[in-house]
DNA sequence: GTATATCTAATCAAATTTGAATACCAGAGG
DNA sequence: CCTCTGGTATTCAAATTTGATTAGATATAC
């Protein structure tokens, strides 16, 4: 599962009413160089997408009425809220760090002892996958690339600094840090 | 630029003659279970491709003719060899782990010391992207995604432990480890 | 000896992504 | 007022990826 209608339904939902170019320059913005290289027809494609299957709905807030060509806006459904919470949650458990990230930056929509249970469900599986990792046969003169033992290496690394990210994460939104959803319903 | 076309064509070169099946059976055995998960239907797309642009050709080695159906065995032509020289250089200076990876996996395949090179300009890059990452500004209450601080932290890391998994690797082929396709042709 | 599972091998339609192109509008400079 | 630049907004064809399916051959188990 790729990020980008995660990423259009959170940009949707933040704003309530949003378009595609919108779109696009949230996550454009959002960019940090390396993450999210999501380009415009893929977004574009995303909305179509979405409205056919009902996950969003287009509407026609003439309040925003400026600037350039005329824009198609867009509004979360039903449907498209729990699409939306389905794809948070599974991005949070992954250990692929794109998804992971885009789960990042929407966990506050979930109640916070949800997003932690998530996390801890995501550090199980870096566990798991650390020690398959660790467990790989390596070879100095290697027969195949899969013995290399800089490249077992790098994955060993990269998902053992991935596992110490996500643990950090947990402590501070265990700590109370950040703002979640839930925290203006029960809280204050 | 995906990674397939570089596995496909390291992949044969490393055989000589493959075809789309021991493609396939090799990349997914050396898989890590997180990187490349290259599918079949990729693997045969990019076999068609490569071979309607010339960088491999049919042959029919009757000498491996057993088991199951029959296959279209395939070999490297010289336009394919520089195609995958071309192919590994861009891997092996990339800051996306998935593709330094598969640059690592084959870069004995180039002389060592355009290896080294390479790897330096890599280390430059990552440089580079961790100073913008922490240039980043973020915001305990996020307004956007974009400011929250365990996103950036999230990159920051990743890229930093991408660089320093990098000058180990620099470090250790500096040193004179591993074989490299030119050491065979100089040294010894 | 015969069903059945498993490994080998490839194909195909459907979905998605890419990259380039198009078009609209506003402001700046001549 | 006219043209050029740059930001806004979307579209589209072509390329690639996915996921499911097909199918041959061999081994296994009964």
């Amino acid at each position: 599962m790729s990020t980008v209608r995660l990423l259009v339904l959170g940009s949707i939902l933040r704003k309530g009413i949003s378009h595609g170019y919108a779109v696009f320059s949230d996550i454009t913005s959002w960019r940090a160089d390396t993450w999210t290289n999501v380009k415009p027809g893929s977004i574009y494609h995303a909305l179509d997408k979405l409205e056919s299957q009902g996950m969003i709905r287009s509407v026609n807030s003439e309040i925003n009425v400026k600037l350039g060509p005329s824009r198609k806006e867009y509004a979360i459904t039903q449907k498209g809220g729990s699409e939306f919470i389905a794809l948070l949650e599974s991005a949070l458990v992954s250990v692929d760090i794109q998804q992971l990230s885009v789960g990042i930056a929407f966990m506050d929509m979930l109640p916070r002892q949800r997003a932690i249970g998530l996390l801890q469900q995501c550090r199980i599986a870096l566990e798991r996958s650390i020690h398959f990792l660790k467990s790989l046969p390596t070879d100095e003169r290697p027969t195949d690339p899969s013995k290399h033992p800089e490249l077992v290496g790098i994955w060993v690394n990269y998902v053992e600094n991935e596992a110490a990210t996500t643990e950090r994460i947990l402590v501070n939104v265990q700590a109370g840090k950040y703002e979640f959803k839930s925290d203006l319903l029960e809280g204050e």
